[in-house]
DNA sequence: ACCCAGAATGAATGATCATTCATTCTCACG
DNA sequence: CGTGAGAATGAATGATCATTCATTCTGGGT
């Protein structure tokens, strides 16, 4: 008697880029579910559907393939925060700084595994160096941008005695800050909520535009 | 002829309680040094010049080792906080609010090492629970005490328009997101800085106080 | 001075994991 | 339809690590 018939999965042959990217979304599920510690490449491949092999044969080894899950996550979230600052639809200032915060703080970016995935890495930084550099360089990115798009607004709302820079930075650290609570603390703090509390701190800065 | 006479450390007894902490500050440096991920027990036990088998004997596991350790740096933490907030000798609600932005973002909590361990619990809180829950204590006993201080503010400045439980989770994100700036982007925002950001954000919001 | 409870040690064990590579399989192309 | 370049596989390998426990050592009690 033959065993059971398991249903053979065809192996199929892909292009490189293609299995790159379905190995790195294997590896933000791991990281989500089970974290940075414990994520194994079995896990990986396996999430991916696909054989122990297939890691090394696309990237060398397991701290490539994590460098570049980090490089695609944190591309994602700081490019679509730029594309919305730079965005032409919304010429209004008002609209685009609401914009911004909605694509902070909505449904997309907030979601839990993509946060835990995001402070995975960071809890990571302080201990590997490239990590931080591929972090950094995004951030900082991220907040010249932001910097111009708040230097507009002073401009326009005639404001005084406000420094873009360092209202950025705050801007900057208020979000990452509301995104650990609503990871850390979910029971206290709604994305609702969250959105809210972003935006009473524009407001108090921007009273004539929010 | 005899080896080279190694300097033969002496065994030494100590109470239960010592051992515990010499350990989990051991682990302290080396997650700080090595990142939670790759700290091992070796490490830990060389850090604290003892032997493998001593994490065993008092710790049974090195799971409990890390739990035990994060109770203690998210204790230290909020602890700082709390007895500022509470504390008596600045009656004065501006110093209080001043006292507090120093101990947050001043040289004991923000060295580099202790950002790092700290980030580095909070980065595996998506997939641990057990972490969660002992940070999320601490956090919601820190908040409800920085509710109640902004709340004595607001009534003794007569601000209307502001829910100081709103305003409490903002400034609480707020600081975490300083923390995690200076320790990813260190060059873009000095402590001094950081600080300036936090008092601004106060300045806003209680105007008559800072 | 002696003893022994139990604190401390570290070589040994077994589990887990990243990485390798001989082999199998696919499909684009002639 | 046949073929070979190279994509994919997964059992095997060796390294690393947490945990164990037989043994050694210490110091308070007598």
């Amino acid at each position: 008697m033959k065993a059971a018939a398991t249903p053979q999965k065809r192996r199929k042959i892909l292009p490189k880029a293609q299995r790159r990217q379905q190995l790195i979304e294997a590896t933000i599920a791991c990281i989500a579910r089970y974290g940075l510690a414990s994520t194994t490449m079995h896990m990986v491949t396996r999430e991916a559907g696909l054989s122990v092999g297939i890691a090394n044969l696309h990237f060398k080894t397991k701290e490539n393939l994590l460098r570049e899950t980090l490089r695609y996550v944190a591309e994602e979230y700081h490019k679509g925060q730029i594309d919305i600052m730079r965005g032409r639809e919304a010429d209004n200032l008002s609209n685009r700084l609401t914009a911004l915060l909605h694509f902070q703080l909505g449904r997309g970016v907030t979601q839990r595994h993509k946060m835990s995935v995001w402070f995975a890495y960071y809890g990571e930084v302080g201990a590997r160096p490239v990590y931080q550099k591929i972090v950094s360089a995004w951030d900082r990115a991220a907040a010249r941008e932001l910097e111009l798009l708040f230097a507009s607004v002073i401009r326009e709302g005639g404001y005084t005695d406000i420094d873009p820079g360092e209202l950025a930075i705050g801007y900057a650290a208020l979000i990452d800050g509301l995104h650990l609570a609503l990871l850390v603390t979910p029971r206290e703090l709604t994305k609702q909520n969250a959105k809210k509390i972003g935006r009473d701190f524009l407001r108090r800065a921007f009273p004539n535009h929010i």
